[in-house]
DNA sequence: ATAAATTTTGTAAGCGATTACGAAAGTGCT
DNA sequence: AGCACTTTCGTAATCGCTTACAAAATTTAT
């Protein structure tokens, strides 16, 4: 079982009848090449399927790595989260950079360095995110966080979207599952506003916090409903909360859409039914961070970016009846 | 904000009064160096904080990296599954060792080549496991299988001392949530031994599929009682079962543990309760999967290892009333 | 055609570690 | 004291890549 040796930088010039210096150099994008070598190097490259090697590459003053910092660990439990990590990764890579999870040490540092940071799920002030930030410049959030580099989902948007397509099915009595935090917020922030727009009172006892995940979810809608809190429409603020929910109607002796239309947030894939639900593109959002994040390794000034989201109408909503 | 310069091993040696090929030595424990110097040259290191850059050791030779193998994706979400992570990253830290998830290939290889290898989530037969460990022979498993390096924790006696636990506390209806797959069964069969040995009548309406998570558990137990099926005891395969049972017999105005005792599985950390359950030694279980793999890389004949668990009773048990 | 400017390419010196090889120093024996 | 070992250590080649610099090839200007 010989371990097939992997080709180098010198069997590529060698094959393309070039200097390692002329490979390198087709590789890294550098001027000064004849488009005609570049073409005779590219070929070889794919003909051999050369990989640079990264750790000669890092000795050669060249990091490939970018640090991703996961701030609260719960995070890591959820679905969302692990889409993300595996697009950033997918990006990353299409740019020549390979994504790691960078521990913390306990002061707040991330224990080893790399050409950039991302920083997922550090909404909310964290204090230790200024500090961390000063220090390492090319570093872009995923969340609203001003004066930084920063990438967000369009929250208010999205909900507002769904609420609306629940107004627009004649819907009047809109529960909502909320939960904590700036996302939350955001989205609860939507709702309310979709509401106030379309002239549909707003009353606070069909709000309900459900902690983003599902059995708390399906615990306080189930409640809620035994005592006698009625509602035709639930927009859950996230897919998971939906999910829940209609367990609980289900249980319940409810049809959905017949007798409640639920909406989610997230799109979620593989949630066993089709949902309808605001989708986040998250190969965009992703897409987005490492735009943001060649910006920043080039010290460009911060700026933050919105990335669109959209409803998509599936088999959980239907007209009032 | 300058970048201070990270000391090399030249600096050490310079320091020390040694050449490089000395320090070299030292640091990899290699013999032959005169204990006097020894001392010496890891003094210089200590003082100067110096830690040996990773890409320069791989150029010549010497990988940091262990992968870490992910089968089902699903598995990513638990907290057990991320806890394990970060203690195998500690225990590989303090041998100097890496620890990187590595994509698997559409063919089911690992995308970039490591020291060794450990696959998590692999129960139950894969067969692009077989493959994989044909071609790396330095992998290993967390999860029974025989023929190779695996690791993995005394299920089997786990379950028996819980099941064991509420029999002696006089419970005779002792329900069981399961799930699918290796692990469930293990656990399962414990649960049936323990029945078996103690002349507890085994009734398999008592066995419920809970999934592995809070939710299913929730509603499975929530619709058997509520179907008149009744025990005094339950044993859940997880700590999130019982999570999810608990709140159902809460739901059910049952108190734990005078109506109902709960034992759970795992010993999750902040699980917002005092729960009775057998407790999994994941530092030990990740210090066990290290030394084999030290063993795995030394080409050692394969061997596996049952780590062992303990009951730790709290306050969702008590004696039946 | 020749010189000058410009574009393209090759050469070789690092980057920070490991390690084979051989030199130096220390030991024990006659 | 001289010789043969053994232990300890320094030297320098090596890993794969980048890049400053110089050399060669090509184009432009005169």
């Amino acid at each position: 079982m010989e371990q097939r040796r992997v080709p180098t930088i010198s069997d590529v010039a060698r094959l393309a009848g070039v200097s390692t210096g002329t490979v390198s150099r087709v590789l890294n994008r550098r001027s000064g090449v004849h488009p005609e070598t570049r073409e005779r190097v590219l070929a070889v490259v794919e003909r051999l399927g050369y990989v640079p090697m990264a750790a000669a590459r890092e000795l050669s003053g060249h990091t490939d790595k970018v640090g991703v910092l996961v701030s609260p660990r719960v995070w890591k439990y959820s679905p969302y989260f692990i889409l993300l990590f595996e697009s950033l990764s997918d990006s990353l890579w299409n740019e020549n950079f390979k994504l790691e999870e960078i521990p913390l040490s306990p002061s707040g540092q991330p224990m080893y360095p790399a050409e950039g940071y991302i920083v997922l799920g550090a909404h909310d002030h964290d204090p230790r995110l200024e500090q961390m930030v000063r220090q390492h410049p090319s570093t872009v959030l995923v969340g609203v966080q001003p004066g930084m580099f920063w990438v967000a989902p369009d929250d208010p948007g999205g909900a507002y979207r769904a609420t609306e397509h629940l107004i627009k099915l004649g819907h009047r009595e809109i529960a909502h599952l909320s939960a904590a935090g700036q996302v939350g917020r955001e989205r609860f922030e939507g709702y309310r506003q979709a509401l106030e727009d379309y002239r549909v009172p707003y009353r606070p006892e069909l709000v309900f916090d459900g902690a983003f995940s599902t059995l708390p979810a399906y615990r306080v809608v189930r409640r809620a409903w035994e005592q006698g809190v009625r509602f035709s429409g639930l927009f859950a603020a996230s897919d998971e909360m939906a999910l829940g929910a209609m367990a609980a109607l289900e249980d319940l002796n409810l049809r959905i859409p017949q007798d409640v239309s639920v909406v989610g947030f997230d799109d979620l894939p593989d949630l066993g039914r089709p949902l309808t639900t605001v989708r986040q593109e998250i190969p965009e959002i992703a897409h987005t961070v490492v735009r943001l994040l060649k910006e920043a390794i080039s010290r460009a000034p911060p700026r933050g970016v919105r990335v669109p989201v959209q409803l998509v109408v599936r088999d959980t909503t239907a007209r009032k009846r």
